[in-house]
DNA sequence: AGTAGAAGTTAGGCATACCGAAACCATACT
DNA sequence: AGTATGGTTTCGGTATGCCTAACTTCTACT
């Protein structure tokens, strides 16, 4: 008789470059809904189109993307998930970087964007408990719990809002280092009051108020900056909760 | 006429394979004198002996190392600089996963081994910074300072000591966690006081006693264990600095 | 000195992850 | 309906870093 061993869990060690593709994969549908399509995925990483072609078929062969020729690319739940798990980890690791080794805000991403592939779970959970379990990095993105749980802010992009609506700077895009000092310098940060008075003719800089009362100052905002700051209104504030997966 | 750039300062990106080869090329001369043969390189590495012939004649054309078929490998002073730049990271590592993350010494050397590659020159600083610029690591091997010096402790092997001999455990080698655990469980750690009272008959356990007064222990200690400890006579503790090279 | 076996190197391959150039397809515009 | 065009894939090739198997060199023992 011969003892059958239970089936392997699957160790598949994946490689950082996996790990990349999905992280941006996942991130172009974070706040809006079209998938993202080879050449934006060849863009955003930084690789020939060539590239995304061969490593599409990787990722579909290991069941982490849905794909047909010629069409975009999306993730499977198996994908997702892995996509969570990487945010997860690049989130807590600005956010630590931030807390508690005096990093600025601009300076955290290129370190995390190589630290998430390198740090073992056990890394994450010690940070994550030391931070407090935090819900939100240091732009304002939403850190997935482990259970792959997000709570997305209601939040909407500034460029977009109409004159007099106000609200709280909730997510600022990181993309950016530039713009992050930019704003560090003149004092706009995540959380400000912030109230659109109107915008300047022809396509001109969006006119804002950042803050209340005596403390209150107006800024001309140009499109790119006005595109990379997201807005909740007043009491909102929290989000909802959504899971998008389960973690395995 | 035509403006002539500066020579750039070779900004020569080592790969990580690279770092761990010089590194273990150091270790070995560490506490000792022999150069490392390619066969002791493949076992320390894991890989095949072929792997490493052909891993040194890149390292010979990148000048990190010094070799000709069919003997020893050294480490040249670009190559010793590389490698304490790579210890200093590792030890530093380790330190503060002990002291910021609470992991105990035995579970350090694995995630050390991977985030000595991840992590920036400013990640380093912040951690040597916050820890207060330790000297030593959670085994007590010494940390390189940033200039390349180093303190290494006048410590012998405790297996090689005689009876009457004393002094302090002043490095524990980590390279096995089951040892760790072992000493941490019988409250054997850093800096105890210890002492040779004997060698049992025919090859036998070494007999030590550990700490002093009426909170003294006697042990008896495998070959195995006593060869992991590394013992300073009382008094000469701090050790002498060495500038062994200097880091760019 | 002669030689067997250990130590080390070379040769031929594989996997991953890139690239540029060429071929292909879908569609949108005449 | 016919075709130009741009997005996408395929093809052939490069660089690392690893492997096994075959071969060479060194050394230590007879
Ligand atoms: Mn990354
Ligand atoms: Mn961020
Ligand atoms: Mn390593
Ligand atoms: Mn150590």
């Amino acid at each position: 008789m011969v003892t059958v061993k239970p089936a392997a869990v699957k160790p598949t060690p994946t490689s950082s470059s996996v790990e990349d593709y999905v992280k941006v994969i996942y991130a172009f549908t974070e706040w809006q809904d079209k998938p993202i399509t080879s050449t934006q995925l060849a863009t955003r990483l930084g690789v020939a189109n060539s590239s995304v072609s061969e490593m599409v078929r990787k990722l579909k062969d290991q069941g982490l993307v849905d794909h047909q020729p010629y069409s975009a690319v999306r993730l499977t739940a198996e994908g997702q998930s892995l996509a969570l798990s990487m945010v997860r980890r690049h989130r807590l690791l600005e956010t630590y970087l931030v807390q508690e080794l005096g990093y600025s805000w601009d300076e955290v991403h290129d370190e995390a964007e190589l630290l998430e592939h390198a740090v073992s779970d056990t890394f994450i959970e010690r940070m994550d408990a030391k931070l407090g379990r935090p819900s939100r990095d240091p732009h304002g993105d939403p850190i997935p719990a482990a259970d792959g749980s997000v709570t997305m802010p209601a939040a909407h992009r500034m460029s977009q809002l109409d004159p007099g609506h106000s609200g709280r700077i909730t997510r600022i895009s990181d993309h950016d280092p530039e713009l992050l000092r930019y704003l560090d310098q003149q004092r706009i940060g995540l959380d400000a009051p912030i109230r659109v008075q109107g915008r300047k003719p022809f396509g001109g800089a969006l006119v804002v108020r950042v803050g209340t009362g005596p403390a209150a100052r107006d800024f001309d905002l140009t499109e790119e900056v006005s595109e990379a700051l997201w807005v909740s209104p007043e009491g909102t504030h929290p989000g909802c909760t959504l899971t998008r997966t389960t973690l395995t």
